[in-house]
DNA sequence: TTCACTGCAAATGTTTTGCATGTGC
DNA sequence: GCACATGCAAAACATTTGCAGTGAA
């Protein structure tokens, strides 16, 4: 609830229309309990609204990008996912390289990593990205 | 020297053949400081060798792919890249999201990640991925 | 009413594949 | 010689873009 309000909020303080389709959007990465794909999402909505386009999935979720809304997660099999960025507490994804389900770790390494080292080469990070890839307990046995 | 030569005998151990178009591709690995794609490999070996084929190139780096003789790198345009895999001591990126330039960082992550929580998961980790992206000086000025 | 948004179709860019030919061992 | 590799061309992907029509504010 809070999540979807905020997330239309924030389109609307940006000046960009509230579409029923992005609604739909929004709606879509609020269920999936994991990152979608674009054809995840719109597959989704095609159930209910046939005539909902991929290329306005597209579109809209280089928006939500652009605004901060959603997070672009980087998988192996070539294609990008996306989750709502709900808020501060960002987490990372154990990817399962069989089934390719993925659940989330908290640990984030930014944590850890000594960033004086990397003030050193005068570089300024503002994004990271971390994942783990293996073999999760169903796809073992 | 030993790590080309690790690569194309690793290679030969699976009974694949040394080719020249696979010991440029190599070379091209070795030669490049940061991580390649397969269109700057093809750039760089096309100079000298017109008729390599790009495809050649890819079906390559799949191969050496599986015989862990590289490793791909994600970063954040669209294409892979590759890196000869030398060796144990491995690295990770600090990748400039202007100009596209990377660095490497030593700093490992897994060495901080509490294992036990991922055990407890039942998760078999076999790979991992960790980039920094951000900005580098020459781009900040 | 207006301008951003949409759907459609076509283009783009990366990577893969089928097939006939060529080549390392 | 034979299986594996290659080059070529075409296909298969995910993703982007041009354009004319549509709809939220």
């Amino acid at each position: 609830m809070k999540q979807e309000d905020s997330a239309l909020e924030q389109l609307r303080k940006n000046g960009n229309k509230i579409t029923p389709q992005r609604q739909e959007i929004v709606q879509a990465l609020r269920d999936g309990a994991c990152p979608l794909s674009a054809e995840d999402i719109h597959r989704k909505i095609a159930a209910r609204y046939p005539n909902m386009s991929l290329d306005t999935v597209y579109r809209n979720l280089n928006l939500f990008k652009e605004l901060d809304v959603v997070m672009e997660c980087n998988f192996r099999d070539g294609k990008s996912r996306y989750e709502l960025n709900s808020g501060e507490k960002h987490h990372h994804h154990l990817i399962c390289l069989k089934c390719g389900t993925s659940e989330t770790v908290d640990f984030c390494p930014l944590k850890y990593l000594d960033q004086t080292k990397i003030e050193a080469k005068d570089f300024k990070i503002k994004e990271h990205r971390f994942e783990l890839f293996g073999y999760c307990s169903a796809c073992r046995s």
